[in-house]
DNA sequence: ATGTCATTGCACACCGGTGTGCATCGGAAG
DNA sequence: CTTCCGATGCACACCGGTGTGCAATGACAT
């Protein structure tokens, strides 16, 4: 019902491989440029100004897909019944493979392409805001630092981790919930016991 | 002995303040020009270039200078007789002016201008690993990741909430030193304990 | 007083990335 | 078969930053 012609089916499909390659190429270099994405998408330079107008247009879709993505996994998994601790360990493994398709955020988050962008990643922190005050309230998490900081802090660590491991996922995911349930103040018997119950979920 | 004649002293002032303002600026903003760092050493971006011959020297100034200044605290910090848990609370404190100082640091380490600077930082790391490495033999630091790795973690938690947090330095600092003692596995209690005891140091 | 030399204030050439214009091709749609 | 239209391959202008060249200035050294 949405498209037929096989026109706008190759439209798209040329479409999508820009923002693939765009999303894996930008990861390992922000700064690459027009060009190189172009390349990279098997494809003429002029042609990805024909998806998108400039450069800030393709970032900004980067951006609104990742915050999308993460939002949608943190909505599903914060829910009340579940302690904070264990929807934050949920969360990990779940935001995991994601942190690797979007190690753009890593150059989003620290304002890189304008704050018109950055601010997409809003949503996303008042939610762990959120997710982690209930935690805080319940006893859950530390108070060496206020929610919002704390969230932030937990999952940068995250992100650290997938961009510094690069081994065996399952042991990398592992580590990573592992270590930012430890920033949360969560003591290490219980963020073992997190982790290790979650894989199996 | 060194330098005499009030020429070369001015030289030097001139070229300290380049320095001075080149690590504010691009750790602030790590995509600066030459021109910008010029302006705000209220000196033309000619004379710039009289000193650093290309943009590159600058950069490579500064890391070495940060990276010399970080081995000094560590080497300070880490000596056999103190616990590494303890000696990391100290390393914190010690770290945290130069972690605002440097806040190029960040850009440095993810290696925005180049493998041979980045290498620079490489010392740094491998004294830390060191520090780790004592400490989970002793049984004071968690095994969740190998020494190198949570000496990386540890210390990027460090510079995360040296860029985040902006209120009162005593309060972030203590932050600080309980948040990176947690990522290393020390206990809640014990963390809080060595925030508190190394401020009367 | 004379010379030295860091700094200045231009001038430039160069480069790489951006974004646009346009004629062209070729396959799918009608 | 003709029309449509996305992709191509050029062209181009533009911009911002880099690094250099050089004459002029003026403070300091001798």
């Amino acid at each position: 019902m949405a498209t037929q012609t096989a026109r706008e089916l190759a439209m798209e499909e040329t479409r999508a491989r820009i923002i693939d390659v765009a999303r894996e190429l930008l990861g390992q270099r922000p700064d690459a440029g027009m060009g190189d994405v172009a390349a990279a998408a098997g494809v003429v330079r002029r042609t990805v100004y024909g998806h998108f107008p400039a450069r800030n247009d393709l970032v900004r879709t980067l951006a609104e897909q990742a915050a999308g993505e993460i939002a949608a996994v943190l909505e599903d998994v914060d829910v009340a019944e579940t302690p904070a601790d264990e929807a934050w360990a949920r969360f990990v493994h779940r935001l995991w493979p994601l942190a690797h398709r979007y190690r753009v955020l890593l150059a989003l988050r620290r304002g890189e392409y304008g704050d018109e962008i950055h601010e997409l990643l809003g949503s996303v922190d008042a939610m762990l805001a959120t997710l982690i005050r209930r935690g805080q309230n319940a006893g859950a998490f530390g108070t060496h630092l206020p929610p919002d900081a704390l969230g932030r802090i937990g999952y940068s660590a995250v992100f650290a981790i997938a961009d510094d491991r690069h081994g065996d996922p399952a042991l990398d995911v592992r580590a990573a919930a592992i270590t930012s349930l430890l920033v949360l103040g969560v003591s290490a018997e219980r963020a073992h016991s997190l982790a290790d119950t979650s894989l199996s979920d």
